[in-house]
RNA sequence: GGCGCGUUGGUCAAGGGGUUAAGACGCCUCCCUUUCACGGAGGAAUCACGGGUUCGAAUCCCGUACGUGCUACCA
């Protein structure tokens, strides 16, 4: 057992990184800050065939939105660099030949076709198992079947080969998972994963096993989809490096669909309408851009809360939690070990939560971005900061604060008429024209003044206050909605509120 | 098909032999406000099924069902 604790987060750069990934990450954040440990991003591009360019960057700023810095990475360095395993390959093969040394691996000359022939046979054959095992590996063209100087005659001609690993039938392999706990499989069910390709490429298997041991890490979190293959990497540490320096690991449950059955993917959120990216994936070949949290108009705040809970929670009641929070109360065996549906309406109601409890400080900018992109510029910062305490309650996504606060920037493009037009009549359209005259000699321009001469002219003219402060909303808003009207004629000022009563005026009379 | 993992309201979930089976989201009703929202008070809705073990099972055991994952020279 190594004497630090030190996680790290594997992303495979493929695409966008989806909620899982994330959750995967929180959790191997929260564990190492909680103890003090090291948390590290290595970056898995093995497979150089869905290997994405840029996604990488793409990765790694979507962690700093989120604020979960590493302490060593491909950009923030590190004792154990490089943390790109393409630049480490070399070391990979090392211990790949090792095993076939030991006779914990084999080298094997099978072609694409060739494997396919034989899970055809075995599949006619009706057998319940299709894998690359011990039942048929001595039939199969490898270096276990064939002789020494047939093998190595095979390798000196060039023939492309791999090496696979060589699992040795009827033993029961333990493995304690965090989350788990005692675990027990069959190597009678494990097959003879490839380790290394033909291209001279480690797969997963061989890459994780070995960077874990020279990057001495401690803990591993990886997702659920990971169990069958771990006594493939449990047998790899015996035969290496010795189980006593196996990192502990912990097998998380798995982020399901909201619908249907399955695990949660980019289609599902086109399909049902939400984000399953952190931030917007512009797909580098087809241009199309799949939809981030960010971009949607989700805090990192809230974004982090709502997966942190999706699968834990510290017992009590609260579900609200700060990241410092988090790393206080976060404890692995509360995670759960059933998958959870994600479910978009709840994902909402965290932001919401968290938007009311953040100072608008905290968001102001990316609002402003917001308001300027729907065309409103020359924004007064102290102004724009003053609507958004106003409405904040109200906004659920980042871009309500747009379609929510606009009736502070703009005189209403067109009015309620239905829900005016009953209660209109002459002495209604009387005080108005009193009122704006009342309004001009106003001293102080103050809500409760406003209100008070307001509603003094309503009983001097014997109307209901309340049906004029109704009409009064509809010709400064438009309709029926918004924070306390004389808060709004405040808030926009003695003139535009007057200007926006005689607009108003015109039209209704 | 084989193997693994799982299963408390529609969803997230607490609870691990004796509880009126918490709480949250969503939904509904009411109050506040002559708006919407916030806030407050209520409501409907759950232990997958069948067997055990036990005085007693959502909790322990077995089976079944269902879900989900893996079964690549992908991670």
């Amino acid at each position: 057992m190594f004497n630090k604790v030190r996680v790290r987060f594997a992303p495979s750069p493929t695409g966008g990184l989806h909620l899982g990934g994330v959750r995967t990450v929180l959790f191997n954040y929260l564990f190492a800050k909680k103890y003090g440990g090291d948390f590290i991003v290595r970056i898995e591009d093995t497979d150089q065939a869905r290997f994405v360019a840029g996604a990488e960057k793409y990765i790694f700023n979507c962690l700093d939105w989120c604020g979960l810095v590493p302490d060593e990475s491909v950009l923030h360095g590190g004792p154990y660099a490089p943390y790109r395993q393409s630049e480490r390959k070399e070391s990979y093969r090392q211990y790949a030949e090792q095993l076939v040394k030991d006779d914990n691996a084999y080298y094997a000359f099978d072609t694409p076709a060739e494997l396919e022939a034989m899970r055809e046979k075995l599949k006619a054959e009706g057998s319940n198992s299709l894998q690359y095992d011990h039942r048929i590996r001595m039939s199969m063209n490898n270096s276990l079947r064939l002789s020494p100087a047939e093998t190595s005659a095979l390798i000196e001609s060039g023939t492309p080969y791999v090496i696979r690993i060589k699992v040795t039938p009827g033993e029961m392999l333990p493995f304690t998972d965090m989350i788990r706990g005692d675990m027990e499989f069959d190597t009678n069910n494990v097959d003879d994963k490839v380790l290394l390709k033909a291209d001279g490429m480690p797969t997963y298997h061989l890459a994780v096993v070995v960077d874990d041991y020279l990057m001495k890490i401690s803990h591993a979190f990886r997702g659920e989809e990971w169990l069958p293959s771990a006594p493939v990497h449990v047998l790899l540490w015996k035969y290496l490096f010795g189980l006593d320096e196996m990192p502990q690991w912990a097998h998380l449950p798995l982020i399901l669909k909201p619908d249907g059955n399955g695990k949660l993917s980019k289609r599902d959120g086109d399909r049902l309408g939400f984000p399953v990216y952190a931030m917007d994936w512009a797909d580098p070949i087809t241009h199309d851009i799949t939809k981030g949290f960010k971009e949607l108009g989700f805090l990192p705040e809230a974004f982090l809360n709502l997966l942190a809970v999706l699968g834990w929670n510290d017992g009590t009641e609260q579900e609200i939690f700060s990241l410092d929070e988090l790393v206080d109360k976060f404890s692995i065996e509360r995670v759960h070990k059933g998958g959870a549906k994600f479910d978009f309406e709840k994902a909402k109601w965290f932001n919401h939560e968290w938007i009311k409890k953040l100072d608008v400080e905290n968001y102001e900018q990316r609002v402003k971005e917001i308001f300027e992109s729907n065309g409103i510029t020359n924004i007064d910062d102290v102004y724009l900061h003053q609507v958004m305490g106003l409405i904040k309650e109200r906004c659920t996504l980042l871009p309500d604060f747009y379609t929510q606060g606009l009736l502070f920037f703009q005189s209403p493009a067109s009015y309620d008429e239905a829900s005016v037009r009953p209660k209109w009549n002459d002495g209604k359209k009387e005080y108005f024209s009193d009122i704006i005259g009342q309004f001009e000699n106003l001293a102080t321009w103050e809500a409760t003044v406003i209100e008070d001469t307001f509603k003094l002219l309503a009983t001097q003219k014997n109307i209901k206050a309340g049906e004029l402060q109704m009409i009064l909303r509809v010709m400064l808003v438009g309709n029926k909605t918004g924070p306390a009207v004389f808060v709004i004629a405040e808030t926009i000022g003695k003139t535009a509120t007057i200007k926006r009563i005689e607009n108003a005026l015109a039209i209704f009379s």
